[in-house]
DNA sequence: TCGAAAACTAGGGAATCTCCTAGTTTGGGA
DNA sequence: TCCCAAACTAGGAGATTCCCTAGTTTTCGA
């Protein structure tokens, strides 16, 4: 592989500076920015193959940039690293033109492979997010939400209530059903959400907007 | 100088080795883990001069640990890099036993300035959070509404175990104690917080920033 | 229209959690 | 120093949740 010409953007420095060292084992760091601003200017002086970015910048965001990288350098590889593990915004990155997507929790060695595949061509995506989940939520992209689509009616309901706090018992009173059917609703969906605690289904339903963040 | 011993702690495996490369041109990493429980064990296996670790850790968080640390391993100098800039948790950090304080949007020079001072015996405290500030807050800080409402250190502890994920069962092995204890220190600060269900204890940690807001 | 797949319903038994009680340890203040 | 309050520890008993299985209803495409 040809040493990649690479353009980095993260805001805090700490990081973008230990990611470069990184990078530098296998690629060339053409540029170090901080925002989303110097970003855009930085890619017109330098014209990297590839720009590694984070979602949350201050300026412009890292998909708004993708966006308009897309538009305005076509040629220019988009690599997201970044700490959003949540689908919608790997959805989003791609529908902006992302080439790839790392987390900051993948395994450091991930940046070569994403490098190669990205550099080849090819689109990456790490396997710390599942890719099947993603494929079935680009199917039903086209209405604006969502993703738990492939939750039915019923597991809908079920989710918001247990997110409200309500036991099983309470749930099963409100909809009239046997307690045991509300269990199995429970289980059926977190089998589909690949989530195992009441904790993580929470925190689901909070990003999903189903429920609100205030406890009580 | 002498080069010190110096062990890494964060729980985002792409920034853990990024911090590496930066810190292994005036020190030497001795060891790097992901998680607090991995730290723990790490530092009675290595003994390092310096742990170098961010709050926000899965298992345990960073002030708690600061806190064991200081207890068991009083001569292990203690190095915060974190993205909160929050008083509060600067202010707890100090108290828990920190000797420093950095943020990941803190120039990456700081790193070792930060070590030089804290391998002297100095304290070192990021010129991005004014010290006059932290001085005067600390003088206000009546102790107890440290870093969130009245929970004791090991509610604070479960609290953060239970938005994780876990169940009582496991997190009487981390901390190791009976689940019995572990379900006393919930009911505690469920009382405490007013609140009746693990949805809502989750909720309230994400928006107190214990945990971050992803399912998982 | 028919058949199959998906969704919905719920029971049993084991594991876990909840609530109550009680002993031990710890950190100040008189 | 001694004592008290707060924090921490854990056991018992009953309620709830988890996991598996199975029957019924609904949906949808051939």
């Amino acid at each position: 592989m040809k040493r990649p010409r690479i353009l980095l953007a993260d805001d805090h420095p700490m990081v973008l500076e230990g990611i470069a060292k990184l990078v530098s084992e296998f690629g060339d760091v053409v540029g170090k920015v901080e925002d989303g601003l110097a970003l855009l200017e930085e890619v017109r002086q330098v014209k990297p193959d590839v720009v590694i970015l984070d979602i949350s910048m201050p300026g412009l965001n890292g998909l708004d940039l993708a966006r308009h990288l897309k538009m305005h350098h076509p040629c220019c590889r988009i690599l997201f690293l970044t700490m959003h593990a949540d689908l919608q915004y790997v959805n989003e990155a791609f529908n902006s033109g992302a080439t790839g997507y790392l987390l900051k929790r993948s395994a450091a060695t991930e940046l070569k492979q994403a490098m190669e595949s990205v550099m080849n061509g090819h689109h990456y995506i790490t396997p710390l997010i599942r890719k099947d989940e993603w494929r079935v939520t680009q199917l039903s992209q086209n209405r604006s939400s969502t993703y738990f689509k492939s939750l039915t009616p019923r597991q809908r309901e079920v989710l918001q209530l247990i997110a409200e706090g309500h036991s099983l018992k309470e749930i099963a009173f409100v909809l009239k059903l046997s307690p045991k059917t509300v269990d199995f609703h429970k289980s059926k969906l977190m089998e589909t959400l690949g989530l195992h605690s009441v904790a993580d289904l929470t925190k689901y339903a909070v990003t999903q907007g189903l429920v609100g963040q205030e406890p009580n």
